[in-house]
RNA sequence: GGCCCGUUGGUCAAGCGGUUAAGACACCGGCCUCUCACGCCGGUAACACGGGUUCGAUUCCCGUACGGGUCACCA
């Protein structure tokens, strides 16, 4: 077979050499040790958790080794592909802060080794397809899906391996007339396919950065490199492009491990040095009574679009997914609360080897650590922006008057021991509708030992002639002068060792007139929120609670 | 089914031949000059199983079980 003739038959428009295409994309001159990594999302126009996990792992690894991260569209199915797809991808990193140093941008390409969207691409690929062809490593094949089908059912019969290898290899060894015959015939369509010269009774010896050392039998499967429509496989654009980009690093998802034989033997044959492998274990969650990896179609949780409209912050997702990236995290973060997450030393030795299920319950407990440290500025920015975007009559609420509303924020927040009430920006309404006249609708729900007419009591003792205490401690003290004029243990401890001999105790009237005030049993603090509102509209509260009763 | 990866409390996990087997979340109890949210103190709870190797295995090896992944002209 004249291998460099068959080359010429089926790439006649291919003029360039591996060569050329090599001199465009130098080795980078970076420090020594910098790596270059990349993350490569098909522009299906959904984000999710596990893009965002590799994606941390990657962007943390470039720059923190003086490297290089970028962004690579891998849109070779077009199938697949969205409107918008790659403006999302965009969106999404620009959101979670991982600043891309090269790739593809909005218009165009930034960076020395494009195009970074893989369909720009494709002549290159034909160039080392064609090349392939030449050395015997690639053939065409003609096989149609139902041959294909054939084939898979027969082997499914024969309980063998499935895939085109060995004898099912059906268009390994055409000869040129044959060849030259189904180009005619499908009209110079064809599937290039990889020659393997692998046996599975051999055994490929592999080491990955996180997984260790492993064993693989060797890719005896002629798998495709270019499809029909002259677009590559992922596995070949893979090999041209990390290795022309001058990846150091592959972060991906360790559904992957299964055809690493696959590129190992690819780069092989391409004569190239095989880039540094992390196969990140998977996000699961619980599925009934057993572990499943998270599914796009399945799990809306999946989706970062999920975590968007609930509210959680991009601070408390990245730190939550850091907890799962690096054993160690916590710790540091335990000693380092204040630190930017970008100081922690990431590390891949520290990297987990077995799936781990997303705790939502973790989630939330980080939610409300992140929340509780922001300043009532920062919170307000982030709640309005949210409800701008998910409740517009909220938000409506919220910027009527900026600085009430980052006052309500600013209740408990700072110190040392910060109120923690808020997970994530969909709750926060909830948390602080009382404090708009709009929202407030009380159920007044009364505590046991102050009901009906004593509530009523309480109400109209301390209503009478309110103002506003001058603090928090005169305000207290005035409850509980006006608990011992109505016969209620002022004390607590007085209380507890006597329970039987008062109606109720200080709580007790301090819960009626938080019902009152708040229409709820739960509150910051009431003396806050009362000075908040303002006498008027507490005083008006009060009386709205009595006529209730 | 073949191949591959994995298996420490409910969850995330530390451990890397000898430990009272950390810590975090969740849960339960107590304390915290008004509730809640915090905070503090305490508690329940784990090395999948069976063989080896070894003076000694959670740790090393083999097997079994279970879980997961993957077997496309998708990535």
């Amino acid at each position: 077979m004249d291998y460099k003739a068959l080359a010429d038959i089926l790439f006649p428009h291919v003029t360039q050499t591996p060569e050329e295409v090599e001199a465009r994309y130098p080795a980078r001159d970076l420090p020594e040790g910098a790596k270059v990594t990349r993350m490569a999302p098909s522009p299906t126009g959904f984000m999710h958790l596990g893009n965002l996990y590799g994606a941390i792992t990657d962007e943390r690894l470039a720059h923190q080794s003086g490297g290089v991260f970028y962004l690579r569209i891998e849109d070779t199915d077009q199938k697949r592909e969205v409107e918008g797809g790659v403006e999302k991808i965009l969106e999404v990193f620009s959101e979670y802060g991982l600043p891309f140093d090269e790739g593809a941008t909005l218009d165009g390409d930034n960076g020395a080794y494009g195009p970074y969207r893989q369909r720009q691409r494709a002549g290159m690929y034909q160039v080392f397809g064609k090349w392939l062809v030449e050395q015997g490593k690639a053939y065409p094949c003609f096989c149609s899906e139902e041959e294909l089908a054939a084939i898979r059912e027969k082997q499914a019969a024969a309980k063998e391996n499935f895939g085109y290898y060995g004898k099912y290899a059906l268009h390994r060894d055409l000869s040129m007339e044959e060849i030259e015959a189904k180009l005619a015939q499908s009209g110079g369509v064809f599937v290039l396919r990889f020659r393997s010269e692998g046996d599975t009774e051999r055994r490929v010896k592999f080491t990955d950065l996180v997984k260790g050392n492993m064993e693989f039998p060797e890719n005896d499967q002629d798998i495709v490199l270019l499809k029909s429509d002259g677009i590559p496989t992922y596995h070949f654009a893979h090999v041209v492009d990390d290795h022309l980009m001058r990846t150091t690093h592959v972060v991906r998802g360790e559904e992957w491990l299964p055809t690493l034989p696959v590129h190992v033997q690819l780069f092989q044959a391409m004569g190239w040095r095989l880039p540094k492998y992390i196969h990140t274990a998977q996000l699961m969650k619980m599925d009934g009574g057993s572990k499943r990896k998270l599914s796009k179609r399945k799990d809306p949780e999946l989706a970062l679009d999920y975590y968007r409209e609930q509210g959680y912050t991009v601070a408390c997702l990245k730190e939550y997914l850091m907890t799962l990236l690096n054993s160690n995290f916590e710790e540091w973060r335990i000693a380092n609360p204040a630190a930017p997450l970008d100081a922690f030393p990431f590390n891949v030795k520290k990297m987990g080897v077995s799936g781990s299920l997303f705790d939502l319950d973790k989630l939330i407990d980080i939610s409300k650590n992140v929340v509780s440290r922001l300043t009532a500025e920062e919170a307000y920015d982030l709640l309005a922006a949210w409800a701008q975007r998910y409740d517009t009559e909220f938000a409506a609420l919220l910027t009527r008057d900026p600085a009430y509303s980052k006052a309500i924020l600013a209740i408990g927040r700072g110190g040392k021991k910060p109120r923690k009430d808020i997970a994530v920006w969909g709750e926060a309404k909830a948390y602080m509708d009382f404090f708009f006249d709009e929202l407030f609708q009380p159920e007044y729900a009364w505590p046991e030992n102050a009901t009906g007419a004593a509530a009523k009591q309480i109400l109209e003792a301390y209503a009478g002639d309110f103002a506003l205490p001058e603090d928090s401690g005169a305000w207290f003290d005035g409850v509980k002068a006006l608990a011992a004029s109505l016969g209620y243990a002022a004390d607590m401890k007085l209380y507890k060792q006597n329970p039987t001999e008062y109606p109720g105790n200080v709580g007790d009237v301090s819960m009626v007139l938080r019902v009152a005030v708040t229409g709820r049993q739960n509150s910051p603090d009431l003396f806050e929120v009362m000075k908040l509102l303002g006498a008027d509209r507490v005083k008006a509260r009060f009386n709205r609670a009595i006529a209730s009763l």
